[in-house]
DNA sequence: GCTAAATAGTTTAAAGTTAAACTAAATTAG
DNA sequence: CTAATTTAGTTTAACTTTAAACTATTTAGC
């Protein structure tokens, strides 16, 4: 075997028990973020539950159930309790789709954005914490480079 | 307001905002990259269960159920579940402790240990997909990065 | 020493998730 | 146009997790 190959054979390692390392690192603070996000929420509203009130704000005023289980990447019987659970608490409206009659369209109520902005105002304490003990600039290029891990996971789903 | 108290809130809430951010971030990479683990997993294995076999050949040859709980950061009873699992599996045996008649002693079986470097190898098709779309230079300043945010959340935990 | 409190682990009920089966509606192909 | 396939959403069964109740030990206090 040739110096370089093994060199290349070397970095290969590397990455692979670095790539490891780091989905170590992010299950294990995905765990305990979530947790603690969660208990901060008002109205007995779950993380799913904000995502999803959360989507509307961000991204359309308007979805189907399939789309939102898209974007939220859980199956579309998750989608259907977690508008069930939403629809109960008006923060959401789920009516018939005009143009399909096998789609429905949900919507988010003026309730359901209050909601939200609520459920960010309670989270605040619990992110301030953490923002106070880590330093600005290291997120600024953390995210970032989160966001690229995601799009490649994200492209390269199955 | 003076204009460095502005400036400071301003700073806060490029913080709070990049904070959030992070955990979305984190959030939806550990929900893609543990379904993508879980399914290359062998033997039927979780990744719960993975992380306990791959815990004893990291940190220790044995342990209680309730040290392994704290170590995974779940509850008792999903311990006590996992290692019923691995033990019908026979990865690990779980035998009293001969000092504590309440505590428990769970060891790795050879059986055990060859099961976790198998799911290390089934595994490394998938990293070494993802390691390739990532340059090593961005993950060698990511990880430690992370790690420390693992800490600065481990160590305020609730 | 004996009682009270703390600790270790299991069990249970409630909740949420997935995969697969199912119903209904829309497309496509012939 | 009709039949077969695909698509959208719901339902169901199995599983996992948590929080809380419970059992059994151990430790502390008096």
């Amino acid at each position: 075997m040739s110096k370089s190959m093994e060199q290349e054979k070397a970095d290969a390692n590397v990455s692979e028990e670095l790539v490891f390392r780091l989905f170590n690192e992010i299950g294990i603070i995905a765990q305990l973020s979530t947790t603690r996000f969660e208990r901060s929420l008002p109205y007995g509203m779950s993380r799913p539950q904000f995502s999803i009130l959360n989507w509307f704000c961000r991204v359309d005023d308007q979805a189907s159930p399939g789309r939102l289980a898209q974007a939220m990447e859980v199956t579309k019987g998750a989608i259907t309790n977690s508008l069930k659970k939403l629809e109960a608490k008006n923060f959401i409206t789920v009516s018939p789709d005009e143009n399909s009659g096998r789609q429905k369209v949900v919507r988010l109520t003026p309730e359901g954005r209050r909601a939200r902005d609520e459920a960010i105002l309670c989270a605040r304490p619990a992110f301030e914490q953490i923002s106070q003990s880590l330093p600005a600039e290291a997120l600024i290029t953390l995210v970032p480079e989160l966001e690229k891990i995601r799009k490649v996971l994200d492209e390269s789903r199955i």
